[in-house]
DNA sequence: ATTATCTATAGATCTATAGATAATGC
DNA sequence: ATTATCTATAGATCTATAGATAATGC
């Protein structure tokens, strides 16, 4: 733990964590309360326990926070899903995971980082990396879906919308409602994922018994 | 169209609104398109086609402004909502009427107007006036759902958030995807609510029978 | 020498108010 | 006289940069 550089005026950090991180999970924490737009660099630095323009050393600016904070949210999600992607259970099985599993990680974590999806202006050139994973992610969706019902995936693209939708509704849910017991709402959203697929109960039944609460892989 | 009052330096409002009208739709556009936090009093009144000083004339901040459109967007439906929950036809049938109607309203509109209800700050005090419409409506779907499910509304709680968390994911798909048909994405999202809910597929297919598309009452 | 921090600050922007002004109404 | 607007502005805040400084590394 030896210390480079000019000392913190405000004391040294004492989350263990490095600045970097620092400035991430204020950032993190303050966009989720009070909003991307409300959220001035200075107050994400006076949380981070650094000046305001220490910041600069390490991000170009607000934006460039929101994209990390972005991909960091939705990459665990695309490794995951294409990871599932590639192993032969069958369709429902898989998708019933990988709802599980995002609907875990959204609830999870001390700030709704999920929020973060409802920024305004993701649709600008400066997120395209992060629109290009969510897609990804999209993609597998889309194929576990076609798997179920048995079409291609671009005919499975309405029917993905839909149990998309509901998987991230619980940001809203979250938002609205407060903190929830993920282990009593996940299985209850990835129930109504295939549910909505038409999955008949008796075969929910079976798939809920070969799911490990923890998810596959 | 007598017009008191000094005149607008750039020139009479076009749009044939009150400028509290003009003011609100400038608003609802800004905050839509670029949030809340990103939106100043000054671009509001540019806008608008008035000076930024004149936005106090009929609101006293941007929040009074944010408070007013809240409202403007869920009253409708809790009216309808309420006026559903006493007629007599089946809760099946009332739930998917309400269930079209929302979605179409999410749906409408220049502006994605229901992304205002993913602004962070809405569980300050200020908007307790929204939060306590939106909560009637709530209401109304835990009622309905109640029925479907023929256990008390209280019971009916988890299930009815999953429903309103389906009809509210349009509102972040409409964010995603861009517009869309209402015509093909509502009666989807309705009969999807009513699998969540494990309404027979056949029970489904006389439920769309008689509603009709344009809701009822 | 290198690094991470700092302080200071210019210039932009933003909010809210004071007070003037250009219409209509009486 | 009343009203809806305006212009002007004080004071706060915000962003981004320049340049200084207090550590460690060599």
């Amino acid at each position: 733990m030896s210390s480079l550089g000019r000392p913190r005026a405000k004391g040294p950090s004492t989350s263990g964590l490095t600045t970097e991180q620092d400035i991430l999970a204020a950032a993190a924490h303050l966009f989720c309360q009070a909003g991307y737009g409300s959220t001035s660099t200075h107050k994400i630095a006076a949380r981070a326990g650094i000046s305001q323009a220490s910041m600069y050393h390490y991000f170009p600016g607000k934006q460039a926070i929101l994209l990390r904070l972005l991909l960091e949210t939705v990459r665990p999600s695309v490794e995951y899903a294409t990871a599932l992607a590639e192993r032969d259970d069958p369709a429902d099985v898989r998708l019933r995971a990988l709802c599980l599993y995002d609907t875990r990680l959204l609830l999870s974590g001390r700030d709704n980082l999920g929020s973060l999806y409802l920024t305004p202006g993701l649709d600008q050139d400066d997120f395209s990396e992060f629109r290009l994973e969510r897609e990804r992610l999209y993609e597998v969706y889309r194929e576990l879906v076609a798997g179920v019902l048995g079409t291609d995936p671009e005919t499975a693209r309405p029917a993905a919308m839909l149990v998309i939708g509901l998987i991230e509704s619980v940001i809203l849910r979250r938002r609205t409602e407060g903190e929830m017991n993920a282990d009593e709402v996940a299985p209850a959203i990835a129930d109504a994922a295939l549910r909505i697929l038409r999955v008949p109960e008796r075969r929910l039944l079976s798939v809920a018994r070969v799911t490990p609460e923890a998810g596959l892989v």
